[in-house]
RNA sequence: GGAGAGGUGGCCGAGUGGUCGAAGGCGCGCCCCUGCUAAGGGCGUAUGGGUCAAAAGCCCAUCGAGGGUUCGAAUCCCUCCCUCUCCGCCA
């Protein structure tokens, strides 16, 4: 959510940095129920104030013996009219909060121009793609005979699951159980394991809810719990309503889950294989930090998921996403994208953001700052380090050899039994 | 799932219809005093919102959440959530 105070007092500036996402901001429309709101609030109050100075006097007519009616009467009144315009204003205020919940974040400065992923721009790019002797095989076909078994799954799921068998299975678990021991060890992050369902309110500290409903899945029942579709939301909403001292920033967790989405809007994408799943598992990242300190943890975080995939041996770049790319809670988001040689090009693999106050103003997050002594939002950043799912892909299409075997990057060793390949 | 107890400020804890945003204590901050230290004394110390160009001031809200009763609710009633104890069941 953006600063309410910021769109009441720079409509206009607000608008034109939302403009840089493509987003439309009706501003005649918002100034039109703010103005309405601030005039059913001011007469709300007002009422009320006359109403609580009316029953102080009864309290104390009564304390001396005296005649009460005409203030009894008086203070019915009131009340009446107090609840017709608290109605009026509550409406107002639900009015504006739907539309100020519909709002994206605001964009930093170093974010480039652009409409879609073509304008994004790559910083830099690691490693070196490996020249085939062969005609390079996709995952499906390489995994196929080591143990992925789409048909298994879909005779379970349905589209978009995958069962995984044998070693396949282990080098899945091999690689969250490397990331996480990466991001505790070299990293300074705190392991964290958390719930996979949540309230909607969680999603909405977040920012998947209101507005991305489509992309959840809802588990039926009395508590209505959704699926998380990221660690993300679990670990950012740990610090919900929480004052922290100055003394626990930065607050670094690191998680592993497995993600739920419904992938709504992806009908036809990555239709084939472990790309795009309903579920898949996820090491994610997420720092809380002191404003000031937000961008350069962007840098930081973003670093430590390349740390992954350079010890994978994955060929990979780093992209500034262009306005118009970045997420709908985000000021500004690096993707890692590695190398699949099946597609001859990059693709996702981990995304890093910094949704500055965004989100810790949905969830009243904020640390006591020493400089004012007041409590203030804290930035909140997330990342993934990286997703498994995709780490595994790119280790198999990478890896592959011409008699089908797969060669495993030597960080996976300890976690693998020794095992150097897979065949 | 059954029975019971409870949720008040950074923390502990008092408060069963009126001057209670809330006693007292702890903690914290500033000051005073004592040649250091310990002890002591004074003052201050919640959050959000509105009004305002801004500050001060003023106003409103908040005692787990949401409703209700009432001129007036931390206090009474209802619903829900959470915590604890015992029992049952289970991993």
């Amino acid at each position: 959510m953006l600063d309410p105070k910021l769109l009441r007092n720079d409509l206009a500036g607000v608008a034109a940095q939302l403009a840089r996402r493509g987003f439309v901001l009706d501003t005649s429309a918002f100034a039109a129920i703010e103005e309405r709101r601030k005039a059913a609030q001011v007469h709300a109050d007002r009422l009320r104030a006359e109403r609580n100075a009316n029953a102080k006097a009864v309290g104390f007519a009564k304390a001396k013996g005296q005649e009460t009616s005409g203030l009894l009467a008086a203070g019915e009144a009131l009340g009446a009219e107090l609840t017709a315009a608290e109605a009026t204003l509550q409406g107002l205020l639900t009015e504006s909060l739907a539309l100020q919940l519909g709002l994206p974040n605001i964009l930093h400065s170093s974010v480039p121009d652009g409409r879609d992923e073509t304008a994004n721009v790559e910083v830099r790019r690691i490693g070196t793609p490996r020249q085939f002797l062969f005609e390079p095989k996709d995952h499906v076909a390489i995994g196929g005979p080591l143990g992925m078994d789409f048909e298994g799954a879909g005779r379970i799921s349905g589209a978009r699951f995958v069962v995984l068998s044998g070693a396949l299975a282990r080098v899945h678990r091999a690689l969250v159980q490397f990331m996480l021991d990466m991001h505790i060890r070299d990293h300074g992050y705190r392991e964290t394991y958390v719930p996979y369902l949540v309230h909607a309110n969680a999603l909405l500290g977040t920012g998947q809810l209101p507005k991305f409903e489509q992309d959840l899945f809802a588990v039926r029942g009395d508590p209505g719990f959704y699926l998380i579709p990221t660690a993300e939301v679990p670990l950012t909403n740990l610090v919900r309503d929480q004052i922290l001292a100055a003394d626990d920033l930065p607050k670094k967790m690191v998680a592993h889950s497995p993600c739920f989405r419904s992938e709504a809007g992806a009908a036809g994408k990555d239709t084939r294989g472990m790309i795009r799943q309903h579920q898949f598992d996820k090491v994610e990242l997420v720092h809380i930090v002191r404003p000031e300190e937000s961008y350069a943890a962007l840098e930081q975080m973003t670093g430590h998921a390349e740390a992954v995939l350079n010890a994978l041996e994955l060929p990979y770049r780093v992209i500034a996403l262009c306005a118009g790319d970045v997420g709908f809670a985000g000021a500004k988001t690096y993707d890692l994208e590695v190398w699949l040689p099946s597609q001859g090009k990059y693709r996702e693999i981990s995304s890093c953001s910094n949704c500055e106050s965004f989100q810790s103003r949905r969830l009243q997050a904020r640390w006591r700052n020493p400089a004012t002594g007041k409590p203030e939002l804290v930035h909140t950043l997330n990342g993934s380090g990286v997703a498994v799912g995709r780490a595994l892909v790119a280790i198999l299409e990478n890896g592959q050899q011409a008699d089908g075997s797969v060669r495993l990057p030597s960080a996976l060793a300890p976690y693998m039994a020794g095992m150097t390949e897979l065949r």
